[in-house]
DNA sequence: TTCATTATAGAATGCTCGTTCCAGAACGCG
DNA sequence: CGCGTTCTGGAACGAGCATTCTATAATGAA
């Protein structure tokens, strides 16, 4: 063996994810990341190999972090109008306050990189996937237990509902005013009315 | 009087609009816009003041035309229900089809800037905001028209619409798929069922 | 035709960027 | 204790960037 890490991985990726979130991925220099992570740049290219990989690794971490919010979002005890409601009125929440302004970490690069990354293209894609699978899922356990109509297109509504969050981050960017986005977002759930 | 412009100042801004809402505007250097526009540097700064004032001046142009083709799809005689079908409907078809799929130039510049440019950001809100108007406006009148129930808040649907498109562009922008996009169409459109 | 004025092309400038390199420091193991 | 290995800070590098400058060309007016 030789010398060790001085720094936790997790965290620094936690940082770097930070970074790129709040100002994009063109936008955050190396020095920008090595300010934030405590990193030097060697060590930065030593552990993650890199700014285009080193987006990708913070990509997969805010999925999973992503997955697992909305996971536990949608699997509390109450009626699935009142989940959904309950989550996307703290995203509003979070974008009035300021903390959401930066938008979805997901969707910014997708806004900025899509056409012009195959594969960080690729990546969004299957995490937009797996977002609209985790509704889904909670759309066809809420239709069993009575809650959705049984004729609901289950998987319409959860694309919709991606969709439809997305533009609300976006336009709660551009102007995080808490009147436009509760009309956006009531607006929104009534695709859950029965 | 001394030489004139060998260009049309028109048809060069509309040339760099493209360039800019294809990559986002870091991604666009200068050379992409001379080799766009068919200029030199120095007059692109001479008749336009650089980047920044060219990116601004491609938006207010954007905006323009943005409004010009949603105040005539909603001016025409049909039922405002079938209007915006349509107008989201195409927007859907230039997705699938390949054109739509850089995006709103709109959404794209709230996406990179918003948060690191207020100057652009004020524009952004601005043209989102009329946007919304002109939804409205035609909300009203469809209202006036019995098209709408005299209880629903237009101004509550004008704006889910705008966040709705946005989110389907941004979206259909890292995943293409008609299907996909269709269904986000159908439940979206739900909002002005009677 | 001459001159003042404006437009143009392209070089020059100075800065920032991502990446690589290098010298030295910090460990585990024999 | 040294020795091989790995990590670290920072310098070095070369490419690309937006902007400015310079020299030249093209015009209308006198």
């Amino acid at each position: 063996m030789a010398r060790p890490r001085e720094f936790d991985s997790d965290a620094v990726l936690e940082r770097a994810m930070q970074a790129f979130w709040a100002k994009g991925f063109r936008a955050t220099s190396l020095d920008d990341l090595c300010a934030a992570t405590g990193l030097s740049r060697s060590s930065l290219y030593a552990a993650f190999g890199g700014k285009r990989s080193l987006l990708h690794q913070s990509l997969s971490r805010y999925e999973e972090q992503g997955i697992a919010r909305i996971t536990a979002a949608l699997s509390r005890p109450v009626p699935i109008q009142q989940a959904v409601a309950d989550f996307v009125g703290n995203l509003v929440e979070n974008i009035v306050t300021g903390s959401g302004r930066i938008g979805c970490f997901i969707g910014n690069c997708a806004a900025e990189l899509a056409r012009q990354d195959r594969a960080t293209a690729a990546r969004v894609r299957r995490s937009l996937e797996r977002i609209e699978a985790t509704f889904r899922d909670a759309l066809v356990r809420a239709q069993s237990r009575g809650e959705i109509a049984k004729t609901a297109d289950v998987d319409a509504i959860a694309r919709f509902l991606v969709a439809g969050i997305q533009g609300l981050r976006l336009v709660g960017k551009a102007n995080p005013d808490r009147a436009a986005l509760e009309d956006i977002q009531s607006v929104m759930l009534r695709c859950l009315d029965r």
